[in-house]
DNA sequence: GTTCTAGAAC
DNA sequence: GTTCTAGAAC
């Protein structure tokens, strides 16, 4: 092949030959690649005569057949004039017979339009009125389905000229260089603008592609391109309810693409984009690092928390990051993981640097976690100092606006400015500085190897971490909402650059409309889980911190705290500002149903079924499952489960063992029942509420989404779980995320997912699978057998 | 045509 | 929370 020092010369040669007067040139690219622009842009200032052959166009301004174009292209030709072949000429037979055409009475070039698949794509996604009818939803699996057959054109096919493009600007040139031509112009022949192979941009393309060479290996010398993790360009769509969920093609293989460790590659990654919007949280390892924590112990750990949270969340991904793919904990956890059958294609880890996923990485994470210090300032060592390096002082900035430091087991979330190098260059929208326990002598707080309450703080530093993730997606979708309405525009590069989740999420939201509740405003505004806040708003007894003085309104929270307390006490300066505001809400009339019972029950004797000063039972009016009784606190004021705090534990273990105590009741007259007792995240009634609920489902009032997710997802809260948490925390985790009540419908047995709900009702009509292993295993489930034993 | 969902009204 | 119903989905 020819190459030319100046490889998009505009200026023409020759011009005396006067056989071959006729141009051909066939464009080559995707959808989206920009082939009309650029015959468009050429045509405008062109000192020829040019004809666009466009097969989209062709039948009367719709799509047309290859011949028609051919037979325009020979009217052209014959014409005397010049011929663009605008259709995307991406395999060597589609392009052989207008190369056959033109060859017999004119030259015959190709334009190859080779940019950013990623590129393409979202272009296509975005685009309406194509004229290929080529847009939205399916525009992104029809590019990534082209692009795998792509064959670069070669001089050997005919071509006297081939014209690469990579980026804007070598498009730029070669439109100059068309426009510049002359009626009886010519261009140099040869190949132009064509990269190295070995060029990394161009290998980047191919990774997206899947399509390296069997020869490319990554630097530890093993075939980064292994058929058993081959992969698609993954594309997320938009399914019926508005979650993000992957498409078939993602099945096999997701998107962790290539192989590092022969045990577990199923769940490495050492590069390949991933080029499809799926909501994902890159992480370290928490505190194994300079925090000396015990690695079996943290690799337990991270397993046991990754799994409780992919149980609860479909469409995302969690990936831990480890500089070196010789890191202990990567192997760990991968093999652990594995054992766990947590599966790989939402949970995997990565070799790389967390601050250079996408452009060192080819990979793309919209969060990203950081291991930081209780001041939650730059500096130190590691990943903390690498992510505030990276993100420039606008973290720092956001981060105080946020919060002032943390407690060891908490996270905060930091929305990353748009300004943010982060941001800008990778994609990383939020930041979520968490603190884990310590177990080096010379850094604050140190556990004195007490691996009980360190074991215990790591837990709750990576559940906090989580959920902390999963609610900005939440804030995400609210956003986008906000920004379809054209009340906000929130800059996400990911709309732009990957494009495809976002814009499908984008259309279904116009469908949907306007939606913006009270309580989503609060959501909104507050990425972080009620449960979050307070902690982070609240002294952390368990974890060591003296009561503040400030939290007037917590004082009866955990009085016995503080052995390990000082003056400069962390937990007392966090910032409260933005909880105050979260926790009171206004009640519609019909919501106060429950209220008016529980203060006025003698009103109410028809429906109550026991009564004490405390509580009221009584059946749900409109019952979901063959048995659905509630267990209703009478304390005024008290509503939902945010609100709940210490104080008010004895109440919540008295109203549990009531549930507990009518679910034997009804067990003793049906044994094949299995009850669940637990509160709804967000009720819809007022006044403090438990469910105490058949597992059956058996009913004609469980009628939508929302009354089936508000009891299978984790919208629904343990009441043991919930207990258990207020014990320790003080507040009890809330998920204040009403996405989990639009999310799809899956069995609570299979998790096998149904179109509907007649659809889902006839399934667990039938379903045999056992309930879940954690509500099984941990006591969450009443049954006759859990009777008999407990 | 029927089924089903989702938003408005209460 | 439910009911009603328009219109989307099938």
């Amino acid at each position: 092949m020819e190459s030319d020092p100046n490889p998009h010369d505009p200026s023409p040669t020759g011009g005396g030959e006067e056989a071959k007067k006729g141009l051909v040139v066939l464009l080559v690219g995707a959808p989206g690649s920009g082939k009309s622009t650029f015959c468009n842009d050429v045509m405008a200032a062109a000192r020829r005569p040019w004809v666009r052959v466009c097969q989209d166009t062709i039948a009367n301004g719709k799509q047309g057949t290859k011949l028609q174009c051919l037979m325009s292209a020979a009217t052209a030709l014959k014409d005397g004039k010049s011929v663009f072949i605008d259709r995307c000429n991406l395999e060597q037979e589609q392009r052989a017979d207008f190369v056959k055409l033109g060859e017999a009475q004119a030259d015959v070039h190709a334009v190859v339009l080779d940019l950013p698949a990623r590129l393409c794509i979202s272009r296509s996604v975005k685009r309406t009125g194509h004229e290929g009818k080529l847009q939205g939803g399916n525009a992104a699996v029809v590019v990534n389905r082209m692009l795998q057959k792509k064959e670069l054109p070669k001089l050997s096919e005919g071509f006297s000229r081939i014209t690469f493009c990579h980026g804007e600007n070598d498009v730029k040139d070669a439109v100059k260089t068309y426009s510049n031509l002359g009626p009886l112009g010519d261009l140099s022949a040869g190949v132009f603008g064509q990269k190295n192979k070995d060029d990394k941009v161009q290998l980047g393309i191919m990774r997206f592609l899947k399509k390296v060479d069997k020869q490319d290996q990554d630097a530890s010398g093993n075939d980064v391109t292994s058929d058993r993790n081959f992969t698609q360009a993954i594309v997320p769509r938009q399914d019926s309810i508005g979650n993000t969920v992957t498409a078939e093609l993602k099945n096999k293989n997701e998107d962790h693409g290539s192989l590092n460790d022969e045990n577990s590659s199923e769940r490495s990654f050492v590069g390949g984009s991933s080029c499809n919007g799926i909501h994902t949280l890159a992480f370290p390892s928490i505190s194994t690092s300079d925090f000396q924590f015990d690695l079996e112990k943290a690799s337990d750990i991270i397993v046991d928390s990754v799994s409780d949270f992919l149980k609860k969340f479909d469409s995302v991904r969690l990936v831990l990051v480890d500089l070196s793919d010789k890191s202990k904990i990567l192997s760990l956890v991968r093999k652990k993981a594995a054992e766990k059958n947590i599966e790989s294609n939402k949970f995997f880890t990565f070799v790389g640097d967390i601050t250079q996923l996408y452009t060192k990485g080819n990979f793309r994470c919209n969060v990203i976690a950081n291991a930081t210090n209780w001041r939650l300032k730059p500096g130190g060592g590691g990943v903390n100092a690498a992510i505030y390096r990276a993100a420039g002082d606008s973290l720092e900035i956001a981060t105080k606006e946020r919060a002032e430091t943390l407690s060891p087991g908490n996270s905060v979330v930091v929305p990353l400015p748009s300004s943010s190098p982060l941001h800008l260059r990778e994609g990383v929208t939020h930041v979520i500085h968490v603190l884990g326990p310590n177990m080096n002598p010379q850094r604050p707080n140190y556990l004195k190897n007490d691996y009980v309450e360190g074991c215990k703080i790591l837990h709750d530093a990576y559940s906090s971490l989580f959920e902390n993730f999963a609610s900005i997606k939440c804030q995400m979708r609210n956003e986008s909402k906000r920004s379809s309405s054209g009340i906000s525009n929130l800059q996400n590069p990911l709309k732009g650059t990957t494009g495809t989740c976002f814009s499908h999420s984008d259309q279904k939201i116009k469908q949907e409309g306007w939606y913006y509740s009270e309580r989503n405003k609060k959501c909104k505004g507050f990425p972080f889980n009620a449960a979050a806040k307070e902690k982070m708003s609240t002294p952390h007894g368990s974890h060591g911190y003296a009561h503040s003085e400030t939290h007037s309104d917590v004082s009866n929270w955990d009085e016995n705290s503080s052995n390990l307390s000082s003056s400069s006490n962390p937990g007392r300066e966090v910032k409260e500002k933005k909880c105050a505001e979260v926790s009171k809400r206004t009640w519609n009339a019909w919501a106060q149903a429950l209220h008016e019972i529980a203060l006025n029950p003698e009103k109410h004797k028809d429906v109550v079924m026991e009564l004490s000063d405390d509580f009221v039972v009584l059946n749900d009016l409109y019952p979901k499952a063959i048995k659905h009784v509630l267990v209703l606190s009478r304390l005024h004021g008290l509503d939902c489960l945010v609100d709940v705090r210490k104080e008010h534990l004895p109440l919540l273990k008295q109203m549990h063992s009531v549930g507990l105590k009518w679910a034997e009741t009804f067990l003793r007259k049906d044994s094949s029942l299995i009850f669940r007792l637990g509160y709804h995240s967000v009720p819809s009634m007022r006044q403090l509420h438990l469910h105490v609920i058949s597992q059956d489902f058996d009913s004609v009032h469980l009628k939508n989404k929302k009354h089936w997710n508000s009891f299978n997802t984790s919208f629904f809260r343990d009441s043991a779980e919930a207990i258990k948490e207020i014990e320790r925390h003080g507040v009890a985790t809330v998920i204040e995320d009403e996405s989990l009540l639009k999310m799809e419908l899956r069995c609570h047995r299979c998790r096998s997912a149904h179109p509907n709900i007649p659809r889902l009702k006839s399934h667990i009509a039938n379903c045999k699978a056992p309930l879940p292993a954690h509500l099984l295993h941990n006591g969450l489930l009443v049954s006759a057998a859990s009777k008999s034993v407990g």
